[in-house]
DNA sequence: CCAAAAGTGTTAGTGATACACCCATGT
DNA sequence: ACATGGGTGTATCACTAACACTTTTGG
């Protein structure tokens, strides 16, 4: 019988120079040849979904640690014009400090774009980035997902910079860190920021936080019995 | 190259006998032969992953309207004995006025189960559906799906009940009320229930729901441009 | 000393929760 | 007339949103 292809396709997100990223891959065959297109590949017979994921995001960025969730399938018949290809795409983040982009991709043409200036894309991979931007917003909402985007260590200013960014609107301030500080996510280091004017407290994520993180993602995939 | 195979499964909910119910087949080739499973099949070449889990639900149940959403797909190699087996799963209900089952499946056992009380499951069949249930209390708290469960016309009580049943606790009427009421979402229409006490008003959606319901459906796939 | 970012409290409004009694109908 | 489910209001509490000035540092 008959069989369709199956990749992954993986949207990764990062924010630098307060934009908000996001990883692209230049395409070095047909169809759509030196397009852009969002990075990923064959599902291997062997490997989960998450490996397959995983796999290949460190294929084009060579890091290791980041923040990977699954997304949505997209399946249309007409999406890859050379024949039947489901894609499972995946969603992940990673904070700037941690990425040293194309240590390994000498082959590949990777480059982050904002996603405010975005070339015209490979496939239905405008879509997909649509949805997984929404996606992004929405679980900001409800999720801690927003300090996968920053260091270890890292200023209440630099976690509201990364709510702003990624909502598009600004925040007040105070109550910006009345809310963050009272869910006991995260709490003060010694430690404060140097720079021109007068340094901030550096803060650190909780074990709750860490808990909490987990709880959430094993709840993608619930444990059965 | 080698390639897994790809099949769709769906997890069909419904509320009867004030119970939350799931609808499985069973199996009737091995592997795990005579044991009940998700219904679901094989993706054709020519359908979207919508149309495979619609047609595959029809050939099921005989009904065609109900809320159809993509869950989450499940890849683990070692799932499916036969081979690599990648299955994207949908998560449907349906009121249980609509479903008159076995219209089409003379062939096939299908019944449904209570949550609570459900046989041991083929393949991975069980996880599926605890992250099914998952999301649909979940889904529960910010959407509007539960309307789903009940026909076009129904009382408050009947709401109510569907949301117990579903969170499994009891919910304070007054306040039930004031809050559904105040969303907009059903009006009354002038016909009331009968029955062996005093009658009590049905409601039905309003525009707004509909509008809601798209909205949120629409938002699970994006449009691009 | 000044420019720039860090830090801090109060008030008003809105939504959530807890709670108990009367009403309309069929039998 | 009574049993059964239908229907209603108020008070408290918690959370959200709006809003402006002082503090600390480097240059």
């Amino acid at each position: 019988m008959e069989k369709p292809s199956v990749t992954v396709d993986i949207i990764l997100f990062t924010i630098t120079e307060e934009t908000l990223k996001v990883l692209l891959v230049k395409r070095r065959i047909e169809p759509f040849r030196n397009m852009w297109a969002l990075p990923g590949g064959f599902v291997g017979m062997n490997e989960t979904l998450d490996q397959a994921a995983k796999r290949e995001l460190q294929e084009e960025t060579g890091v290791k640690e980041h923040y990977l969730e699954q997304l949505y399938t997209f399946g249309e018949p007409e999406r890859d014009p050379r024949g039947r290809v489901i894609t499972i795409s995946y969603f992940a983040l990673i904070n700037s400090k941690n990425l040293k982009l194309k240590a390994d991709t000498d082959v590949i043409e990777a480059e982050w774009f904002s996603i405010d200036n975005l070339p015209e894309l490979a496939f239905d991979h405008k879509e997909i980035l649509n949805y997984a931007l929404e996606r992004l917003r929405y679980k900001l909402e409800y999720t801690t997902v927003a300090f996968q985007l920053l260091p270890k260590k890292f200023t209440l200013t630099e976690l509201q910079k990364a709510y702003e960014i990624i909502f598009n609107k600004s925040l007040d301030k105070r109550n910006f860190r009345k809310k963050i500080l009272s869910l006991g996510l995260i709490e003060e280091t010694k430690e404060t920021s140097k720079g021109a004017h007068r340094p901030a407290k550096l803060y650190s994520f909780t074990k709750q936080h860490k808990q909490l993180e987990n709880f959430i993602k094993s709840y993608s995939i619930s444990q059965s019995k």
